[in-house]
DNA sequence: AACATACATTTGTATATACAATAGTTGTAT
DNA sequence: ATACAACTATTGTATATACAAATGTATGTT
């Protein structure tokens, strides 16, 4: 299915412009594929990536700007993310005791557990999405993302 | 810059994830870039992308369900996205005669003015951001984009 | 100690989006 | 003609996000 099909459009998009557009449209595919893996366990794409930093920490704690750092879409307002984990007991958060204006954040027991059974239904999700592609595609898609400003 | 240096992280990540989160980080790139370009015209992509839809038609109206059907991204909500667009004098919008379900959306002169001035900092925020690939290497991105379900 | 500056997070506000419910219109069968 | 289902857009509500301002804490300078 080429592009034009998909937006219905008569004309030719130039190749800029087409790749672009390809790149929106594959993005929106990959994005509700890996929300709707999630949605059963109702946290959002980012809150899954703050669960699996805190994780990575291994019981170190993280604060917000190193989750910030950390995250692969980087938000203006963690804070209120972390809050949305917090009333889901998915993680806990004080003020560190070394630098009060920071705070800790480290993942709960609860968390773990949910976070692991993310983990089954995320990498299913990603199977999913990328069956058609063989490593090499793969690779291939990382040189050339890498030439992206 | 790879992934693993991108996100600050030691673990070296799978095929499959790196290439999902670098998908993700370069569409991050490519968003920004492009809402940028919009950002001193106070329009969004998406009102951006639903006055090209509109430009398209030449003159023939558009209703809610062809722009949804034409636009990059599908919206939950087109109507208050073209409120938007009316609010600013971009597009009309009026009861179909025919059948008075639905609405006759058009592009105003205004909107075909100023939508003229984006086409200019778009092309040239697309320009930017692809100014490191080749046409061929475009070529091979969008082979490799049909093959994402 | 007093002050200014930088830092880390939180809060406020406006806008955007998802999803569900509603309202009005049309076509079809009876 | 009437009832009913399908269609199209709008509205309501909750949540998400962007951006700016505010709060509280720490650090450096005099």
């Amino acid at each position: 299915m080429n592009v034009e099909d998909i937006l219905k459009t008569e004309k030719e998009i130039p190749l800029k412009s087409r790749t672009l557009i390809h790149f929106l449209l594959v993005n929106n595919t990959i994005t509700e594929a890996l929300s709707a893996a999630l949605k059963p366990y109702g946290v959002s794409l980012q809150q899954f990536n703050v669960l699996r930093i805190l994780r990575g920490q291994n019981k170190k704690p993280a604060s917000l700007a190193t989750l910030n750092e950390r995250m692969v879409t980087k938000m203006s307002n963690t804070t209120r993310l972390v809050d949305k984990l917090l009333l889901k007991g998915y993680v806990e958060r004080k003020v560190c005791p070394s630098n009060r204006r920071k705070v800790e954040i480290r993942i709960t027991k609860e968390g773990l557990l949910i976070l692991k059974k993310m983990d089954t239904s995320m990498s299913e999700a990603e199977d999913n999405v990328l069956q058609n592609l063989s490593d090499q595609e793969m690779e291939q898609l990382n040189i050339l993302f890498n030439k992206f400003e």
